[in-house]
RNA sequence: AGGCCCGUAGCUCAGUUGGUCAGAGCACCGCCCUUACAAGGCGGGUGUCGCCGGUUCGAGCCCGGCCGGGCCUACCA
């Protein structure tokens, strides 16, 4: 019996893991008593190789909230999918089985990424597990399962029914490699070299028009000049048309605000299609459509000589053939913004196709009032949503060229062409391997075409809510939690993307919130203060410990403090990786376990039927609990603020200088010289130890579950009805507090003068003095300190107290001490 | 170029509404194997609070302008 000197903590956490399986505390009873407070967890893509410590960092975080809402007597809701959905797996697997696309169908391919995905997924759960998350595993779902694509079908009949959804033939991004469109959420900005050559169109009146472009190869695809309609130079030229150069059609030459006069000459060609502007005059002003570039980004037969040709290669091409005849001006390089595809980061082309989209062009007012209506935390992250959507400038492009994904559940009739949607009981259907079950409602047809395209992800992603809450009625799910849900737990990158999609769909949905309430959770960075590169985590060889990977740290420092680490940055901060900071996780778990190894030695087998009456106990224990009173406020706020930093904080302050350092070195006297002091005395401390330990368990329970389960069991759960402690309730401060000892306060002052005057003079902390001289000015002061000779004596391993004059100033004014060792006693 | 966040000790970070606000932990140095803990205890801050102005009796905090970093946005051909 007895605490081990050392804990396991292996172990303990597998004791702690055993226990949550077997009581089944995590899982949701909807008919359980309490508010449901129900989770809305990012899926991580399981495409990727490895986890890092910054993974268990944002997913710590977000659990902190979720064990102290249970505590709070919460109906926890806590799922956790699985994104599998998308062209990292659709890559990873082609690759790993050597798929030939034309000879596999799709369901066929999909089956493949689901068994590969739930692999990687074991790994992913056995380590979420291991992390402690109180998650209700029932619960997982992957997005490309049954109930996720028949959860996205449904979103996208219903968004059908509700006229949000049209299909349209309009000039899309288009990345050439990936060879699929993308929504403006998919792209980004990036800076790059590039050269601008000024070259010559030709008036009708034979006089030169210069222009600049970056892109020369889209010369064949010009169909119109643009000048600013306040620019004198170029006015008389309105309503004329410019012979364009080498490729020799002629074009309009139109004016716009828009156009910069002072940016080259102050004429620019629009070429179907550039970029984004091109796009919206071509639309405008009706121009003519000279596609150039072909969707492997090739050129068309638009580009007379230069048609199958590479970009590349055509602009180098053109620009001789330009030089040739006399229009190539001059060139020179320029530092230029071009929007390239996320993933692939190549610029994008455009290209015209037939495309499905759902209408948010018109919301911008209602989406903005969603984002006042939810509660942000931290609130600044608001406006990073508000700046995203009042820069909308297209509908959401749900379609993508890909092999893998979410069908539509689409099929066009071939007499007619007619689109026919499938009913909701066929769902999850794929158009390419069924048909519809009705002759087309239009022209009686028969022979229909499925939609090959699949949805863009985000169609998934933006459900979780709605796959949580099984609002497609799947069979064989379990319980769900209703919608809205309490709350959205993501990183601050994806407010464009997950966050604004998901507003969207339980908008135009259930016209609600998804959530109540959203936390930002920062990065995890490496010691460098950068995001985890994969080389972070490729330098790990089998069997080798890498400092990064959040199991290696686990195995060996313990889960408890892996989550302490995590706890160490306020909420949407970045938080920098050292493992140094993980030791400390340790020793707190370690400091812990030897403050019950202490309280079991001093309280063996306590009776908390015998609970010493707090007005009963002596000054330092009401002072400790006093203390402990006033921090619990501080605490429950901090997590009831999503701030968990600001409850691990204070707890650890507490727990470290007040409790520790202090309380139970003033309170071990009580039990080591029996003499000095009454049963009473020593009852009231054997009471104090028991019950601030385990209002401490309860509060370090969010942030350390494992170690103080293993403590609770063994100490307490005998003498209260809770399977665990982590379903125990919420330690509050009575109404009524327990008045301050600030005589206490006064006892430390001097203890830690004393302490430092040892170090001053070399004297060893644990070597007794004969003598110790306190000076105070005021008599008040003088007189607590005279009533408390006792315990000073003690804590100050004096063997006498004189109250007389002394000259060592201590931190409070007025009070003064002098020390005298052995030694020098003797001597004199 | 614009928006938001950040810049405090060697490192990671606290510093509510301007007034013991110059702080914690780590690291480092010194002493101590004192009966919970040497995987420990005790003691020690080592700083131009990014820079320059302004408001104020008083600025790490408020205002303006710079510099540096991050995220997001942007059609400059």
């Amino acid at each position: 019996m007895g605490l081990d000197k050392t804990p396991d903590l292996g172990a303990i956490e597998e004791r702690a893991r055993q226990l949550w399986e077997d009581t089944g505390i995590y899982r949701f009873d909807p008919d359980a008593p309490g508010e449901i407070y129900s989770i809305d967890t990012p899926p991580p893509y399981v495409s990727a190789a490895h986890l890092h410590v910054g993974h268990a960092m944002s997913y710590s975080q977000a659990e902190f909230i979720v064990r102290y809402q249970r505590m709070r007597g919460r109906n926890v809701f806590y799922p956790m999918g699985f994104d599998d959905n998308g062209l990292p797996t659709e890559r990873f697997v082609e690759k790993k089985y050597g798929i030939n696309k034309a000879r596999t169908t799709r369901s066929e391919f999909r089956e493949l990424c689901l068994k590969e995905t739930g692999e990687i997924a074991i790994g992913y759960e056995r380590f979420w597990r291991k992390l402690g998350l109180s998650v209700d595993w029932r619960l997982r779902y992957s997005t490309i399962d049954d109930h996720c694509r028949r959860t996205s079908q449904l979103s996208f009949l219903d968004l059908h029914a509700k006229g949000r959804v049209y299909r349209s033939e309009e000039p899309v991004f288009w990345d050439p490699s990936m060879q699929t469109a993308l929504a403006q959420a998919d792209l980004e900005t990036i800076t790059r070299t590039s050269t601008l050559h000024d070259i010559a169109f030709r008036a009708p009146d034979g006089r030169d028009l210069v222009i600049s472009t970056t892109r020369p190869e889209l010369i064949p695809s010009c169909v119109a000049l643009y000048f600013n309609p306040t620019d004198e130079r170029y006015q008389s030229l309105a309503g004329g048309r410019a012979l364009v150069p080498v490729a020799g059609h002629e074009v309009p030459i139109l004016s716009d605000d828009d156009v910069k006069i002072d940016y080259g000459t102050g004429l620019m060609m629009v070429c179907t299609f550039g970029d984004g502007a091109d796009v919206q005059r071509w639309k405008r002003d009706g121009l003519e459509l000279r596609l150039g570039v072909d969707a492997a980004g090739k050129m068309t037969d638009v580009a007379g000589a230069y048609a199958g040709l590479d970009t590349d290669a055509a602009r180098k091409r053109i620009l001789a053939d330009l030089e040739a005849a006399g229009a190539l001006r001059g060139s020179k390089k320029i530092e230029q913004q071009v929007a390239v595809s996320e993933r692939t980061q190549r610029p994008t082309e455009f290209q015209m196709k037939p495309h499905w989209y759902i209408r948010v062009l018109d919301l911008t007012d209602e989406l903005l009032a969603r984002s006042v209506e939810l509660n942000w935390h931290p609130d600044y992250m608001k406006v990073r949503l508000d700046a995203w959507i009042e820069g909308l400038k297209y509908d959401w492009n749900i379609t993508r060229q890909r092999f893998y994904g979410v069908p539509f559940p689409v099929w066009y009739c071939d007499g007619c062409g007619a689109v026919v949607l499938a009913t909701e009981d066929e769902l999850p259907v794929d158009p390419l391997e069924s048909s519809p079950v009705t002759p087309c409602p239009k022209c009686g047809g028969t022979a229909f075409v499925g939609d090959p395209d699949v949805m863009d992800t985000w169609m998934t992603s933006s459900l979780t809510p709605h796959i949580n809450a099984n609002w497609a009625h799947s069979p064989d799910r379990p319980p769900p939690a209703p919608l809205p849900m309490t709350l959205r737990v993501q990183a601050y990158e994806i407010i464009r993307t997950w966050l604004f999609y998901t507003l969207v769909k339980s908008h135009l949905h259930d016209n609600t919130l998804p959530w109540t309430d959203v936390m930002m959770s920062g990065w995890g960075l490496n010691e460098q203060g950068k995001k985890f590169s994969k080389r972070d985590l490729e330098s790990k060889k089998e069997g080798q410990f890498n400092k990064y990977d959040p199991e290696d740290v686990i195995d060996k420092y313990g889960a408890d403090a892996l989550r302490f680490w995590a706890a160490g940055s306020h909420l949407g901060h970045d938080l920098r990786y050292h493992e140094e900071d993980v030791k400390v996780g340790r020793k707190l778990v370690l400091k812990l376990w030897n403050v019950a190894r202490l309280v079991e030695q001093y309280a063996p087998d306590f009776d908390p039927s015998t609970i010493v009456s707090i007005a009963q106990r002596t000054p330092e224990d009401r002072w400790i609990v006093g203390q402990l009173e006033r921090l619990l406020p501080v605490v429950a706020r901090g997590f009831d603020t999503y701030d968990y930093a600001i409850a691990r904080d204070a707890l650890d302050h507490f727990f470290w200088a007040e409790f520790c350092d202090d309380y139970i070195e003033l309170v071990k006297d009580r039990f080591w010289t029996e003499d000095s002091y009454t049963d009473a005395e020593r009852a009231s401390a054997r009471s104090t130890l028991w019950e601030v330990l385990r209002t401490l368990l309860g509060l370090y329970a969010p942030f350390l579950p494992f170690v103080t389960e293993e403590l609770y069991q063994y100490m307490y759960a005998a003498h209260e009805d809770a399977l665990s402690i982590h379903v125990t309730r919420w330690p509050d401060a009575p109404a009524a507090l327990t008045p301050e000892v600030p005589e206490i306060e006064t006892l430390r002052v001097l203890l830690q003068a004393v302490r430092s005057e040892r170090t001053r003079t070399r004297l060893p902390q644990g070597r007794p003095l004969t003598e110790l001289v306190v000076d105070a000015d005021e008599p008040a002061t003088r007189a607590t300190l005279e009533a408390m000779t006792q315990s000073l004596a003690a804590a100050a391993r004096a063997r006498s107290i004189r109250f007389g004059s002394a000259a060592t100033e201590t931190q409070l004014p007025g009070l003064r001490i002098d020390i005298v060792p052995e030694e020098k006693a003797e001597a004199s």
